[in-house]
RNA sequence: GGGUAGGUGGCAGAGCGGUCAAUUGCAAUAGACUGUAAAUCUAUCGGCUUCGGUCUACGGGGGUUCGAAUCCCUCCCUACCCA
């Protein structure tokens, strides 16, 4: 039985392919997949996220009471669950992503993460204790217009400690460490980082494999070039324009998401024109695969592999 | 052929006699990150450097000046307009 609880993690820069090999480790392992990305969790954004295509007749999921996302005959959780407009947090999918774990290895799979966004994964991997205090949406906005300095008195003088090691110009960690402040008095002191061991630490009873896609830069730029165009001819654009209906959000929150869902909201309102659209948006998905390599370059525990072969070999190794 | 506007660091684009190795944006490179993470934020970004400096730089050449990316002359190139 103890034997049973590992978790297989497929991570890797934006376009490196990891969707791909988590569905072939599934069919190899008897694998579900539990998606780690946190733009693909919402609803109506599919061809702007990347999501793998739902398969048009699936088979429905063992779990009970999930809304089935099966795709490649395997299902996916944590895709395509919440409505864009409601705001959804590295520790609510910390908790979902737990019992979806469990609930998986409880039926005999393996359970295998897969996606691109560090902060969750690492969530799950160091069981990050995120302090009890949800966002606060009004203190939020009131904060957001105050300057980056003096955020940082502010923080200050609520928590010492805190503010000696916080960013202080960065507004988004300072209006965080205030939050909690406000709610708790302080921010709670940082658990010690974990040693690592050849196979990743084990959280609980839990034993995680961080498998790395390995893909030099030039190539994975490619790649990025490459499915942009694709991204385009499938009606990223029109997604954009349904998604703002049908939810009814503002071209602001849609930019909230960044990448294309910034920059199309611009050329929809003729800010700019169709080829710098283009342009901006491989750029910008350039950039932050470069932002999601320096998350990832730091956990040492990563196993980065360059072929499927050599992924299914070291996944062969760490379930037996 | 005539007129006008220009030629500035990888690109775009400021500067218009000294405080300019040259504002700013983009790109590039490295990095941070504990309930917004596709977000947010930082550093570097002409060469060499013992990090104090030093050398080469604002189309080419010549000049004025104590001093020029900035003024003058000339040549070359680009854009638009008139022939």
């Amino acid at each position: 039985m103890e034997s049973r609880r590992k978790i297989i993690i497929v991570l890797g820069p934006t376009s490196s392919g990891k969707s791909d090999v988590a569905i072939r480790l599934a069919r190899k392992f008897n694998g579900e997949i539990i998606s780690a990305d946190s733009r693909q969790i919402y609803k109506g954004m599919d061809i702007g996220t990347g999501k793998v295509p739902r398969d048009s007749v699936g088979i429905r999921s063992l779990r009970k009471g999930s809304d089935p996302y099966i795709s490649a005959v395997i299902p996916h959780y944590l895709i395509d669950i919440i409505n864009p407009k409601t705001n959804f947090s590295a520790a609510q999918f910390k908790k979902k992503a737990e019992k979806i774990i469990e609930d998986i290895i409880k039926r005999g799979k393996t359970p295998i993460i897969c996606g691109g966004t560090g902060f969750w994964i690492k969530a799950v991997v160091d069981n990050v204790e995120f302090p009890e205090v949800k966002p606060d949406r009004e203190l939020r906005k009131r904060l957001g217009k105050e300057s980056a300095e003096k955020l940082f008195l502010m923080l200050q003088k609520l928590d010492p400690e805190r503010s000696k090691n916080i960013d202080a110009k960065n507004p988004v960690r300072l209006i965080r460490a205030i939050e909690i402040c406000k709610a708790i008095g302080k921010v709670p002191k940082i658990s010690e980082p974990k040693g690592s061991d050849p196979y990743g630490v084990g959280i609980g009873s839990l034993q995680f494999l961080q498998i790395g896609i390995d893909i030099p830069k030039e190539k994975l730029h490619g790649k990025i070039k490459k499915r942009l165009d694709k991204r385009w001819e499938q009606g990223m654009i029109k997604e954009i324009k349904e998604l703002k209906e049908e939810y009814k959000l503002s071209w602001k929150k849609i930019q909230s998401f960044g990448l294309g869902y910034y920059w199309i909201p611009l050329f929809l309102q003729n800010k700019i024109s169709k080829e710098e659209l283009h342009e901006r948006v491989y750029l910008a998905e350039k950039d932050y695969a470069k932002r999601q390599m320096t998350w990832f370059k730091r956990d040492k525990r990563i196993k980065w592999l360059k072929n499927y072969k050599q992924i299914e070999a070291e996944a062969e190794k760490f379930l037996n």
